[in-house]
RNA sequence: GCGUCGAUGGCAGAGUGGUCAAUUGCAUUAGACUGUAAAUCUAACGCCCUUCGGGCUACGCAGGUUCAAAUCCUGCUCGGCGCA
């Protein structure tokens, strides 16, 4: 059993948007689909059982430069990878597929994010920010890039860590997961476009290393079976730089394709179809950190095949829910005494759950209140994607889309 | 009954003549969160005026001293403690 992907449907309505299966060494994945995030092997506040069985997720996501802190990478090994260690596995014992993220967007959230209070979707406002206001970085930063890597500061102890491209492929190999991702830089939105075009030459050059250094290595010591690797296009919201990085990864010996860094919310359309227009189109997409619904609808339309988000739960333990008629912070007031389930939907887990109860679990700081709402968003959105699959194969995206959109955003789908 | 200590904003608890509408924590109210430095962070939180700002009422109650009192004095009320 080895790394492919089948393409089963091309969109009649949207071109770039398919459906298909990617097969790993563990398990199929049905796409389009929402992968799960578990930074620390492990799902915060969540079972695997529960990711797997009541929010029926196909697939987890860990990542390097957590899990190579703390335990070890080596620790990790010994388990025979981290989907073992966390037992994301079937009912039958079989382990489940798994991504590891290379460290590369820490390159950004501990580097250039630090102290900024940006995040990787800027805002207009915040672009218009950067260039009146001087650069003056008071901040120190846990991530400081050279031609060579990066050198991080742990964000346990504050001790000095290293990363190369080809050190990244050796923990991810000792990690184990199904497929993994070129070390990349994930620059900040607010850099400028002579500086995205440094970190680009870079990070193609990474690639080379990636790719190199992944072949000497072999199969996955943890788990015995060959990894697939996957390029990460970067170029932020320039058009050219976003073709560039997609024809020149597309052309080196990838098996699939991450889409990384940083996009203003207006740019990210334009800069998606771009990159998915110009990979090859036979291996399939991921488009990284990226889970607002209205960005996964995107996402699909565009022709990206996989997801991974933190925001469904991070927003969850933090008391925002995902409902069809839109975001609702359930710790406001007026839900003390709403008798309504969590979820109107009835298969879901949440349904069993007054909305007032999960109100009364967040006010009183009990941590079935962070599980029950993660629970919730994940199945959310887990089965919001899984809906634009069946709507795809039923010639129905559009309609799809503008239903939930009326809905959720109170107008129509923007575009 | 005598003595002693205390009474501060929803709660706890600072402040002991002016820079005090009053530090701080909690609670409350609302917002944010997109390859997880995140069970985190931000803001508001006496009343009124449209903001910078201004006005009003406030630190148990009633008087008093002072240019000025949450802060000093007197009495009262209530509470803790000690002795009867």
């Amino acid at each position: 059993m080895s790394f492919s992907f089948t393409i089963h449907k091309r969109s009649a309505e949207a071109p770039l948007a398919r459906v298909g299966t990617i097969h790993t060494p563990h398990g199929d994945i049905q796409t389009p689909a929402f992968v799960v995030v578990g930074t620390k092997a492990t799902v915060k506040a969540l079972s695997p059982e529960m990711v797997r069985d009541m929010i029926g997720a196909q697939v987890t996501l860990a990542n390097t430069y957590h899990l190579y802190l703390q335990p070890g990478e080596n620790l990790v090994e010994q388990h025979g990878g981290f989907a073992a260690m966390m037992n994301w596995k079937n009912q039958k014992g079989d382990l489940l597929p798994t991504y590891t993220d290379s460290g590369g967007f820490q390159v950004f959230s501990l580097g250039q994010a630090m102290g900024h209070g940006v995040s990787k979707i800027a805002t207009s406002a915040d672009i218009s920010r950067r260039e009146t206001t001087e650069e003056t970085s008071n901040h120190e930063k846990l991530a400081v890039i050279d031609d060579e890597g990066v050198t991080f500061k742990s964000v346990i102890d504050g001790s000095e860590h290293r990363f190369t491209p080809e050190s990244s492929m050796q923990i991810q190999h000792a990690l184990g997961a199904d497929m993994i991702f070129a070390f990349d830089e994930c620059t900040s939105p607010l850099a400028p476009r002579e500086y995205q075009e440094r970190a680009l030459t870079r990070t193609h050059a990474w690639a080379v290393r990636c790719i190199d250094e992944h072949k000497r290595l072999g199969a996955s010591k943890a788990t015995g079976t060959m990894q697939a690797l996957f390029g990460v296009v970067q170029g932020g919201s320039f058009e050219d730089l976003r073709r560039l990085s997609a024809e020149t990864l597309g052309a080196m010996e990838f098996d699939g394709f991450g889409i990384g860094g940083s996009f203003t919310k207006e740019d990210m359309a334009g800069a998606v179809r771009t990159v998915t227009e110009n990979l090859p189109e036979g291996k399939p997409r991921h488009l990284l950190g990226i889970g607002e619904p209205i960005d996964l609808f995107l996402g699909v339309e565009y022709g990206c095949d996989t997801f991974d988000c933190v925001a469904p739960t991070r927003v969850a333990r933090n008391g925002a829910l995902y409902t069809a008629d839109g975001r609702i912070n359930i710790t406001n007031a007026k839900y003390a005494t709403d008798m309504s389930p969590i979820s109107d939907e009835p298969s879901f887990y949440t349904h069993n759950y007054t909305k007032s109860y999960l109100h009364h679990l967040f006010k009183s700081d009990e941590m079935f209140a962070s599980t029950l709402a993660s629970i919730h968003n994940l199945s959310f959105i887990v089965k919001l994607v899984d809906d634009m699959r069946i709507a795809i194969l039923e010639d129905r995206f559009f309609a799809m889309k503008d239903d939930f959109c009326k809905r959720y955003y109170g107008k129509d789908s923007l575009n």
